[in-house]
DNA sequence: TAATTTTACTTAATGGATTAAGTTGTTGTG
DNA sequence: CACAACAACTTAATCCATTAAGTAAAATTA
């Protein structure tokens, strides 16, 4: 490998000159300029980033922690998308992502954890993508000092973009409300995050405000993103005495399981029971009837983490810590009738 | 920071012996290396990656290049899945992933390429995964003497893991062939891929053997995995005066353009025509009827291309360059009818 | 013209870990 | 006992780029 040392020796000039010169740093002359960069052009001079990590602790990479479980990190379309926008925004600012693991072993130090993981390899900056942000070792990542912005969950005095929970809730409630429904019930996950509590907030007080009641039974607990669970769930919504007309699912996958459980209950969507997804992934569309859905501005959230913390990592004094609140539209498909 | 002179200075000993003790090397006594350890620890030593990969020229991180036009990379869920598994196995052995791209910026040479960045970052593989093969950026990559693996392509002395598409569409050929279906059309990209040959030559091959003929116009072209082009190559197929009663689709996304434009036609799926695609994307199985298509095994695929690029990276000189060829498996659905 | 500033460099230290080669002190062997 | 062999270190070079501080020559100013 061509290094800084050898286009000096070629050049006749110090390595510092070199560094300089490829560097755009001022006190190099134009003359000299060129010929340094001729000659590290012609020799296929390849500047190595280790090196420039070890002076400067600054790496150009992004750590990226999604967690894993169930294998649905990367293959679960929300997260895909965030993650292409996110990339692509990184990208043209010089950034690389690299993501966050804990299968790198630290000699015999046993493996490291995540904060471990970023110091080592020196990320400039870190996104948190993932739903468990109770996590211990989530939470020490956290408190470090290396720039981050969280999605959809916001810790105390760090950066986080989230999308609108209690208005997307809000909205769709409203909407199936304006279809006529009376009856509504909301299916979800009994995780203590601050999405779950909005999602549930918002449905109680927007059902109230509309004079609606809600049985406990109307709200019944499954996994998210699992269409077992939501399957379940929604046997069980089928098989009350006073079945709701419309049910609103947390997520489009679990609006998946829904549907299987209620055409197995010989049911016809929207003619005899509506349903309501959220998140607006691919597959809803292409449903008969296509799902009504809370279309989330994924592909915004993406871009907005990345440049939140870009401005964070390139301007730490100017950039004022925030919490980004994006808020969604409702996709109207087929499955909710009017009654 | 806390380096390994700290430790040193702590313990009493030289750089060196902090080194040795914590990576077990053999010429340190038990009792300083567990003082080391034990040092270290408190001390909360990390290490530093940039001066080892500066050092060892081995930075246990791995390239991966897939081509992101029209963003359809990483929500490609079968590029996800593929990497969601190539990653696993990675991380298990100590490896990073690092996405490859073109916005890292050098200095005053302008924008790296896939081989510069490569170099920069000192990966110790790359996986390439991307349809654009022919991408001189690709190509100079691949003759480098980077150790890589590429997936669906193969070329010259390079290892790869391909799916067998001329087993995939004979199969599902011979399915829809068993199912009474005579007159069958196969929309296809007209690029120019070993995918694409071996897929158009399959499908030829396998009609021939069945003494079944295929017009040329039941071989339209049709971007993969755009829902739009397929949605217009299935409205010409729908206009045949002798229509085919059968459409293979090249991939799950492309069905679905194709199921838009047969509804369209007030068609059924599978009375009046039947449909097949290929891949078994999730969003298939969801479909009424669901979807019949060739799964490919895309999580081997990922799991079998990291082992064999880290085997490669290990044990250059005990690898055989090999082209894994992994075989699919059809998933009946509901969308062939039997006739 | 002498003094000062500027330009265009060079020198040398630095970041942190690895490793070949060298140096002790200790144990073993004939 | 003398010398070899070994264990347990240390020394010092190295990987490559950056940058503060220094220097010599040229340009500017008084």
């Amino acid at each position: 490998m061509v290094s800084m040392k050898d286009i000096a020796r070629e050049c006749g000039v110090s390595v510092a000159a070199v560094s300089k010169a490829l560097s755009g740093q001022p006190d190099i002359s134009e003359v000299t300029r060129e010929k340094i960069k001729k000659a590290a052009s012609t020799m296929g001079y390849q500047p190595n980033s280790a090196a420039k990590v070890l002076r400067t602790h600054r790496s150009n990479n992004i750590g990226v922690l999604f967690v894993d479980e169930a294998h649905n990190g990367l293959t679960n379309e929300f997260f895909a998308l965030l993650l292409d926008r996110f990339k692509h925004v990184a990208d043209s600012k010089g950034y690389d992502i690299t993501f966050i693991n804990r299968g790198i072993s630290s000699g015999s130090m046993g493996n490291m954890n995540y904060l471990a993981h970023a110091r080592y390899r020196a990320f400039d900056g870190v996104l948190i993508a993932c739903m468990d942000f109770h996590n211990p070792e989530v939470i020490e990542l956290a408190q470090s000092n290396i720039p981050l912005v969280t999605i959809d969950y916001s810790f105390e005095d760090r950066m986080s973009v989230e999308s609108d929970n209690v208005s997307g809730i809000r909205d769709l409630v409203l909407y199936c409300a304006k279809m006529g429904h009376r009856k509504i019930a909301y299916i979800h996950d009994d995780n203590d995050s601050a999405v779950t509590r909005d999602r549930v907030g918002s449905f109680k007080d927007t059902m109230e405000s509309l004079g609606l009641s809600v049985p406990d039974s109307y709200l019944p607990v499954a996994e998210y993103r699992k269409t077992e669970g939501s399957r379940k769930a929604t046997e069980k919504l089928l098989a009350l005495k006073d079945r709701p007309t419309c049910i609103l699912y947390p997520d489009d996958f679990s609006a998946l399981g829904g549907i299987a459980a209620i055409k197995e209950a010989g049911l016809e969507i929207p003619k005899d029971i509506s349903i309501v997804g959220y998140d607006g992934i691919r597959v809803g569309r292409h449903l008969t009837p296509s799902l009504t859905t809370l279309r989330q501005p994924t592909e915004l959230i993406g871009e907005t983490a990345a440049q939140k913390l870009i401005s964070l990592i390139e301007n730490p004094a100017e950039t004022r810590i925030e919490k980004v609140v994006v808020k969604g539209r409702i996709y109207e498909g087929g499955s909710v009738a009017r009654i």
